[in-house]
DNA sequence: TTTCGTTATATTTGTAAAAGTATAACGAAA
DNA sequence: TTTCGTTATACTTTTACAAATATAACGAAA
């Protein structure tokens, strides 16, 4: 028997932070590329695109820097701001699983 | 700024308990029949019932009764093992929204 | 000035989940 | 023995969402 959870952030605008944009972000950060990232969790670009987008819309502060162009093509990569996101939700989501583990065993559900 | 979160229960056969199963339980609850519990959640019968059969699937003690023909053409009713699931599976949700906006707060995401 | 890999976006296509339709069985009461 | 509202289940259709396809713009380097 398992507890599972789902975590999300909204603000007025919509959809700030959920498990799948918050890995696309790490991915972004470790490629430096919202292409490669969108290649490594096997996610069509224009999702990854839209995903962005829809974060970056939302957020006060920007948490890409995008550069169009170039020798490399350009690329994307993450404002300490969403470098800071990453952490804050990773950490409330991991707290959040192990609470809900005790939950689970507090109400003798195993 | 606002926390959201979906729980569910899993056993090894499926999806024990999720907010829309227990909803439709309740329902059963106060209705006395599955028919009119899907009609108040302006479900169709035929999901409310494939729900409430993988409900029954992943349980070792049955959640329901049935009873087919009659008067009033039959009708279902919650054991008291499945009342008392709806009380559990509220009580750890409610209990998760607490948490959650607790660590929001902790976080300086309002 | 051509090439290349990227960002950015619109449009079309495909697919899986939801909804709808159909039908049989049941049994108490009229 | 007919009626009625329910449970139970199969099958078809619709719809919403994901995926695929297409295309333009960009700019450093060769």
């Amino acid at each position: 028997m398992k507890i599972k959870s789902k975590i999300w952030i909204e603000s007025n605008n919509g959809i700030l932070l959920s498990e799948g944009r918050v890995q696309l972000l790490k991915m972004i950060d470790e490629t430096g590329s919202l292409n490669k990232a969108s290649k490594a969790l096997n996610i069509s670009y224009q999702k990854a695109w839209r995903l962005i987008d829809e974060v970056s819309k939302t957020t006060m502060q920007p948490i890409i820097e995008t550069k169009i162009g170039g020798a490399k093509g350009g690329g994307t990569l993450l404002t300490p701001y969403g470098k800071s996101l990453i952490i804050i939700f990773e950490t409330i989501n991991k707290d959040c699983w192990i609470f809900l583990d005790e939950q689970l065993k507090k109400h003798a559900l195993c």
